[in-house]
RNA sequence: GUGAUUGUAGCUCAGUUGGUUAGAGCGCCUGGUUGUGGUCCAGGAGGCCGCGGGUUCGAAUCCCGUCUUUCACCCCA
């Protein structure tokens, strides 16, 4: 494509055949397993109200301070969901009780405004689900569990669950302290953005790509243990759980989840096939704060484009979802073309696919085409077979063919 | 936001130190005597060389800007 103008916008992109068959199926499973779970779909509008995203999310995250698309365009200030959570907890908010104890599931475009990398789009789509309820460590674990169903199901071999946990509220400020003092000794040999974010956000600190910033977080203590014994009784639960379904998993106190509203379990799953970006989906417990309330409950979003490279990687491609066979009809003649559509319309109020040509066309090129598009059969039909009240069906793998009758075509078709 | 990188037919890509009508493969269309595809043969259509400036007698090629692609940082799915 030469020019600009058929493009989309930066970081966006159309999802077009033959691509769009692996979105399907995967969207298929998806909601054939949610159903298995007793989870109930949810479609939130796209925009909400900005305090929507600021207050459950977190106002200091980048996620909310740089990533969003808002815009004022009356009295509120809105923006574009960036995320799932955000728009479900406050639908479920407002449903009394029974939002308190719900499980619903959404497969939704999500918008960030970041530079597109690989793994990364400024358009998105996510697919998560959402489960209120008072935290109970088993309800983390069939979380875990339902996304590694799905992964299962889908086909995705290779990925690696990764889990810690980060605590109650009250564990931070030790957690933080903790950390801090265990670090200073080391100081001198932070990288400068760690020697920054000790004092930012000391967590970042733990998972500093930096090789020498490794070294040392070796050294000292986990976070998990500046936490209370209660915080780390709940990890241990989960991962019991877990191992009780025969679900394996990597405790990796490293592991950080930068949205605010994170208590207790958080987790991610990685693909070797992704890049710099190698997380597929990312997960956790949580408690946000709407109004009054308080709603808990545990959730995950796998990132679909993430899925879909790791499944190609799998060796699992559009191209084995995409429809096959159907009939082609090729007309000869005028008064064939129009008897045709009566005869492709009687097929497909059958649920079979066929197609014709729609202008008379030489036989050859006819025939090229029913090729081209994969046809299984075609039917063949001119001036004798009209006359006769006859159709001439071709097998196109076999070659053969032969001529019936019209009603039996219909019959047995 | 920072740093790299890309842009030539529908697709994948050539295009020599700036020099006449910008090429290939695949795909597409039409034929190869009456109504038969895939293979083969012949022919054909299709390019503001991303866009806008500049240098030059002359720019796909050099310079600047801009948009876009890809990748990394930051952060996240």
């Amino acid at each position: 494509m030469a020019s600009n103008d058929f493009q989309p916008l930066q970081g966006m992109s159309d999802i077009s055949a033959p691509n769009i068959y692996i979105w399907r199926m995967i969207e298929e499973k998806a909601r054939a397993i949610f159903t298995c779970y007793g989870y109930e779909e949810l479609r939130t509008p796209v925009l909400e109200k900005l305090s929507v995203f600021q207050r459950s999310i977190g106002d200091a995250t980048d996620v909310v301070k740089k990533e969003m698309y808002s815009f004022k365009p009356s009295k509120h200030e809105i923006a574009m969901r960036p995320e799932g959570t955000a728009g479900t907890i406050r639908h479920l908010a407002g449903q009394g009780e029974e939002g308190l104890n719900a499980r619903v599931f959404y497969i939704a475009p999500m918008f960030r405004y970041e530079r597109p990398q690989a793994g990364r789009k400024r358009q998105f789509h996510q697919i998560g689900v959402e489960a209120t309820g008072v935290p109970n460590p088993l309800a983390d674990a069939e979380c875990i569990a339902l996304q590694k169903h799905l992964l299962d199901e889908w086909g995705l071999s290779g990925s690696r669950i990764q889990i810690s946990t980060r605590g109650e509220p009250s564990d931070r400020k030790p957690v933080a302290d903790g950390l801090r003092s265990a670090l200073q000794p080391h100081l001198d040999d932070l990288c400068d953005d760690c020697q920054r974010r000790i004092d930012e956000n000391v967590l970042r600190v733990i998972d500093c790509k930096n090789p020498s910033c490794g070294k040392i977080v070796d050294q000292i203590p986990s976070a998990i243990e500046f936490m209370s014994e209660e915080s780390r009784n709940y990890l241990d639960q989960v991962i019991q759980a877990l191992e009780g379904m025969g679900i394996e998993v990597e405790v990796d106190p490293k592991l950080v989840r930068g949205l605010d509203y994170y208590v207790h379990t958080v987790w991610e799953i990685t693909h070797g096939a992704l890049g710099a970006q190698n997380a597929i989906a990312g997960g956790g417990r949580y408690e946000i704060a709407l109004g009054k309330k308080g709603v808990p409950g545990v959730g995950f979003a796998m990132g679909m484009e993430r899925v879909i490279t790791s499944l190609e990687a799998c060796g699992i491609t559009a191209d084995q979802f995409a429809p096959e066979g159907g009939i082609w009809l090729i007309s000869l003649g005028a008064d064939a073309l129009t008897e045709n559509m009566k005869l492709c319309r009687e097929l497909r109020a059958k649920g079979i696919r066929c197609g014709m040509d729609l202008e008379a066309k030489s036989m050859k090129a006819q025939m090229r085409k029913a090729n081209r598009v994969g046809a299984e059969k075609v039917i063949i039909r001119g001036e004798d077979e009209l006359a006769n009240g006859t159709v001439v069906i071709k097998d196109m793998n076999e070659g053969s063919q032969n001529t019936v009758s019209l009603e039996d075509i219909i019959r047995d078709a």
